[in-house]
DNA sequence: CAGCTTATGTGCGTTAGCGTCCAGACAGTC
DNA sequence: GACTGTCTGGACGCTAACGCACATAAGCTG
């Protein structure tokens, strides 16, 4: 499918582009719909395309013991999933699930190889920004290891808020369980309990924010410092 | 202090380049003591300083809610402390606490990413290397997650023996429950266990690891994809 | 509207790890 | 040989999260 003319498909890594190289660049990328719960990768696969959310927001997964899953990473319309091609190896360590359905730029990993190559400017976007994930890693594996799931939960809620460009996205207890790493149950008072302080409201997996201001109290400070290494490290305005 | 002559110091990083590059290379370099403790840069930090351990070894250690620790990564003669310059980006999101006291290879930041630019083959390990790290942070975030102090104990044993070039090495339970993100209770039971089962020994601080194998059993297979992981991005022999 | 599937809520007993305190035990020092 | 600081071991009650099983409830399908 040819990129579309009427659609201002947007992506930040590609923003800082010339219009010239821009264009170019899109040349190469196919636009394409990510449906919900689609697996894009698996870990141990080969990189076949690298994706870039216009709309849409993917996590980033680490399976363990065959069977234990965690979220580790998120993608929205501020990154990038593939990135490990910046450092010339084309294998994810990690599992890709689609997480808000919506379009995205596709483009074919020996192409992306070539223009990055080349492309000083997405040179050192993409290289900022997967500093950036590195941050955001090393953030996570604290954060799931000293902080209380419903902490935890809201500070996913608010990570996710800011991808979906929406105040409601679908999300069962039991997929949250899933990227958390507990049980749906776990999920489920958690949640509850952020529903009875107004600031969620929820039913059968449609998921509404209510009080973004209050979540923010309710989340670990993980949220905030993820903020601020994103915009010391790429400096612009995720948060909004 | 200029590089000694003597000294055949190694570190594998620089190991595929060609003599006349690392030699000059190593004309950048100092070759520092490192001292047991000795906190080589916190979170937040400009970059001064990249190290190439070559005997000692360090560990990088997340800092959250301003009091608790946990380790993410270490970095022995395979690797490199300062990678994120790799990424142009020159602050530190980690503490680095020497681990292992001994001679490391110190180089200033700006000759570092002036031969980095320049040298295709220091270019590739490097970024390789860094691949490398990020597979072990999303690993290591899953492992604090979901397995056992004891079976967490035994990895770092294990990834501590590799990088110790000794069976002996000296860590009090206090600082192993500083790397765990622990209390230090956990560690000595866990390590009690451990002794129990003849897979260590020890007494004050002095860690003697007795049966290796054992203690791969009793460890998590975390230690096990780490090798892997290594192996399959860098390709060398890491395990003894 | 009947029946099925999916999502959420509740209620057990169990457990790993927590925070805290104190007791022993070893090693170096005066 | 007494003193002191450091390291290790054991005990206490507490709590977050676990595993499991079952009960409601909301939407879809026929």
């Amino acid at each position: 499918m040819p990129l579309s003319k009427t659609e201002p498909a947007s992506n930040n890594l590609l923003a800082a582009m010339s219009r010239k190289e821009h264009l170019r660049f899109l040349s190469d990328c196919t636009l394409v719909d990510l449906e919900l719960a689609d697996i894009l990768i698996e870990p141990g696969e080969r990189t076949r395309y690298v994706y870039f959310p216009t709309e849409s927001f993917i996590s980033l997964i680490t399976v363990i013991d065959n069977n234990s899953c965690l979220e580790v990473g998120q993608v929205g319309n501020e990154g990038m999933l593939g990135i490990s091609l910046v450092l010339g190896v084309g294998v994810s360590p990690l599992r890709a699930v689609v997480q808000g359905a919506g379009q995205a730029l596709r483009m074919d990993a020996a192409p992306f190889q070539r223009e990055f190559e080349q492309n000083p400017v997405l040179q050192r976007e993409l290289k900022r920004y997967l500093n950036v994930m590195v941050c955001q890693l090393a953030q996570t594996a604290a954060c799931t290891h000293f902080h209380l799931v419903e902490a935890r939960l809201a500070r996913w809620l608010l990570m996710t808020h800011d991808r979906a460009q929406s105040d409601t996205f679908y999300i069962t207890h039991e997929f949250l369980a899933y990227m958390l790493g507990v049980r749906r149950v776990g999920v489920t008072n958690a949640a509850t309990a952020l529903q009875n302080r107004n600031l969620i409201q929820y039913s059968r997996g449609n998921i509404t924010i209510l009080d973004r201001k209050g979540l923010e109290g309710a989340s670990c400070d993980c949220y905030a410092a993820d903020l601020a290494n994103y915009s010391r490290i790429i400096g612009n305005n995720l948060a909004s």
